[in-house]
DNA sequence: AACAAATGTGTGTATTTTACACATTAAACT
DNA sequence: AGTTTAATGTGTAAAATACACACATTTGTT
């Protein structure tokens, strides 16, 4: 058998743009909404941001950062409004992760919302938290959250720790200026596991994306170690297509 | 600075299910959709279902296969049901992959679409294209799609590119028995690049995922070669949890 | 019987990954 | 000031993996 790239058609009747006008309103009973999935990194532990729910069927629950989107904005728009709103944060990094759509997954009716990363530097100086109801949890401690937020977690999570394997996001989670101890730190808080220092410095080293800044750490109990900047305009160059067959 | 994780709160006044209720349909202006990207692998080249566009502004166009999503279905169901109406085929394999949402990528109105990937054996018995406006492309003319459509079916690739790398999706576009060349074939068509052979052999031989059947090949004008299955279940088992730095 | 076109197989080399130990530095403590 | 503490900074050998590469074998075709 072979796929035919010549079929003649029967013929579907072409739609006017009325019609389909029609059938998007009528199927307009759906709402959809982001939701954000805001990691930090502080005492060496990564950490997420979780509210409340404000919903009384949750009452004492933790959940995402979240909004319906408003008819005059993109999703990543959506996504970094929610963020500004809580965080006070505009530019930081945030990339789409996964839609949800369970019919029954919100108590109020249908709301697919789609899932969002987000990465803080917790030492920006403009950070600030502007609702109470919002804390940093560990993110062991990220659990039995409110409507299917667990589910949205834990894949967000897993997406993470893949992702920083494969992209330099971690840096987003440090200051601009870090020790490859912090830099460790972090990789090992991500992904759970101990990494052998000397291999650790020299991957990155022969990366050749960190710049050395001829500096050291400051107010540290101990030797203090030298800062590094990450070079992305270095890395963007240089960003290599990977081809290798690898379950 | 450090993070807070003990923050007593101002407060959010707390919702009831009726406020967000009302929230949830004023808000519901918005239609949601699927789109499947539907590869298909025939002929040593990859290809992709598209139908002709059934909207006046984008006569003579190619569009993806997608329809809106009714109150009643999951994402997933729905994109399902795409490929059940226009494949006949069930249980076929099916990934999410991205959600597009700008406010402007529908003439019609606001509609949010959620992409998925699908991958079909065009050799199984069942298929039929129900539909004679559809028709399969290779994947190098699948171009000026209609909609925003070309960046959905460019995303798509790309993701089926990276993922088949990673994981055994590629044996969903083969027949259940196939030879290594038709497996090198397909890697190659994916990947547009050429792959040694002998040590593309070594590579699957060392997974130790394919099962010889002991049977050759019929009907090549050459000597056959030898026919294998892929063994789900043993990859299912032996997973590894893969840890490396790697951008 | 000769030819065409593919299958099937192994080795040496380069590259990458891993495991592993000791001297050095600066701050903190006495 | 000297000692202690806790981290930084550095290299090498062994193992595993990836890569380049050529020839004999099998089957169908002429």
């Amino acid at each position: 058998m072979s796929l035919n790239e010549e079929n003649i058609s029967l013929s579907t009747p072409v739609k006017t743009l009325k019609n389909i006008q029609t059938e998007v309103k009528s199927s307009g009973n759906i709402a959809v909404s982001v939701d954000c999935v805001i990691f930090g990194f502080d005492e060496n532990k990564l950490k997420v941001l979780l509210i409340r729910s404000d919903l009384k069927k949750y009452r004492g629950k933790w959940s995402l950062l979240g909004d319906l989107i408003k008819t005059s904005e993109d999703l990543d728009q959506a996504a970094h409004r929610v963020l500004k709103e809580r965080t006070g944060l505009t530019n930081v990094f945030l990339e789409q992760v996964h839609g949800f759509g369970s019919v029954t997954r919100h108590p109020a009716g249908r709301v697919i919302t789609i899932a969002y990363c987000s990465l803080l530097n917790i030492n920006h100086y403009k950070l600030k938290i502007l609702d109470n109801e919002v804390h940093w949890h560990h993110v062991k401690n990220a659990t039995e959250l409110a409507f299917d937020h667990q589910e949205i977690f834990d894949i967000c999570y897993k997406w993470l720790q893949k992702r920083i394997q494969e992209h330099p996001l971690g840096f987003n989670l440090l200051p601009q200026k870090f020790s490859l101890r912090e830099l460790q730190n972090l990789y090992e808080a991500i992904l759970d596991v101990k990494l052998d220092r000397r291999n650790f410095r020299k991957k990155f080293f022969a990366m050749n994306f960190l710049t050395d800044l001829d500096e050291m750490e400051q107010d540290v109990p101990h030797r203090p170690g030298k800062l590094y900047e990450f070079n992305f305009k270095k890395y963007k160059l240089q960003k290599k297509n990977w081809v290798g067959i690898d379950f």
